[in-house]
DNA sequence: GCAGCTTGCATCGTATACATTTTGTATTAT
DNA sequence: ATAATACAAAATGTATACGATGCAAGCTGC
């Protein structure tokens, strides 16, 4: 076949590396290592860097060959102020438009996500929940809002690597809500109730902000060290 | 220099012609003939197109070329019921967020647009609008829905193509109307006023869409001939 | 000793040649 | 006569070779 695997496999897995922050943003990638890496030569290697750029996950500088799309702070405010607005638009005309197949595909991958979630596989949960969410970006039905929210979802995705690690009781309970969430947004798609997918994709995303905020402002160290030798031995 | 001026002329002079639909939607493209026309290889070319395509510009089918984006009446649908969010929300962005030089860019534009406008080149006004929104895109800071602004550019630079060519009085009435409101989004932008900005953008669509209604639904065919004979020597 | 230039290496950009796939056409068998 | 198959021609996909560019280390002149 002329789309010979490799080239597609480069172009997965290459995404991929990306959203799991295998490769973090800034990384610059050279063009003959990944050559070698997936056994295909320039040519198409280059084209799968034409594309990966045009989706927003690479940027390409005029012989300075190709950076991990980079996360500034500047980059980190606009997601926050954009995110809701376009995952809340793209669940209510998802639940109005999707079709055939579509939401059978959507609670395969609802399942994968809860299982990875179940076995703290951290990478597998974060990119079946990008997958999640892209479907639904499917499901909209809308080329224009989609653009939108794949970018999104890469930050979105590099951002939450983090959360599916759940390294306290309080964030695995998060996650459980996540799933929970999820699933109320898959019975509102499936009886087609716009406003409720709406309003779910809205809380979904509360939660995913307050994740989001546990990261970048974790708990404070504590002041008194003695709190820490009493809590040592519960640990 | 790396960037052949000529890879770079082929880029935007295939933009160029996707957005004045002297490539129609649909178009078959074909590598060899664009490589001769362009005086570049089918290397090069060939990452044009990529970047073309994850522009929204083109689409690419494996071992069966490049087509011209299409432009089915589902898509018409979407654009409808979705630029005025986007439109509106990276209208607000700009007033807040413009910065340096971008302002003045903007006057240019404008300026270039009402020349055009009066001199009743279409193609060339419905670039320079084009360059117009792009340029507020830019000015929103915003690249999640820069994303979205840029296909829905597209689409409408193409879907307006017909209206700068003032065939009746009222047309021409509106594209005048078009370029106040362009000076009164500037001035806005000037003074950081963003709710106004937002509300003019609104306006502005309002305008736009009536126009592209007026195309797609024209005044229909008088029932009575009678009435034609009665016309035909007034003109 | 330091500024500016030159050289060398690593990497990117382009062209060309070759392989694979598709498509149109002609031939043959039913 | 029609349909199926095989072959030929055209177009796409890939590999490799070569030229161009950018960065860094070393050299020369002041």
């Amino acid at each position: 076949m002329s789309q010979s695997n490799r080239k597609l496999d480069c172009l997965h897995s290459l995404r991929e590396r990306i959203l799991s922050t295998e490769l973090e943003p800034g990384t610059d990638l050279d063009e003959a290592r990944l050559c070698e890496a997936y056994g295909i030569s320039r040519t198409p290697l280059r084209e799968v860097l034409q594309r990966l750029s045009g989706e927003g996950y690479i940027q390409l500088e005029d012989n300075r060959g190709a950076k991990v799309a980079s996360m500034d702070v500047g980059v980190m405010r606009t997601f926050f102020q954009t995110a809701p607005l376009i995952y809340a638009n793209i669940s209510r005309l998802a639940a109005e438009n999707w079709r055939g197949p579509q939401l059978e595909a959507l609670k395969d991958t609802q399942r994968a996500f809860s299982q990875a979630a179940h076995a703290q596989d951290a990478s597998r949960a974060a990119l079946c929940n990008h997958r999640y969410h892209d479907l639904i970006g499917e499901m909209a039905q809308n080329p224009y809002l989609a653009a939108s929210l794949n970018r999104l979802l890469i930050d979105h995705t590099r951002m939450s690597q983090t959360f599916y690690r759940p390294t306290s009781k309080a964030e695995a309970a998060l996650v459980a809500q996540a799933i929970d969430q999820h699933d109320a947004m898959i019975a509102a798609f499936e009886s087609r109730a716009a406003s409720l997918s709406l309003d779910l994709a809205l809380k979904h995303w509360d939660l995913s902000r307050d994740q989001l905020e546990r990261f970048v402002r974790p708990d404070p160290l504590p002041v008194d060290v003695y709190s820490l030798e009493a809590t040592r031995h519960a640990v």
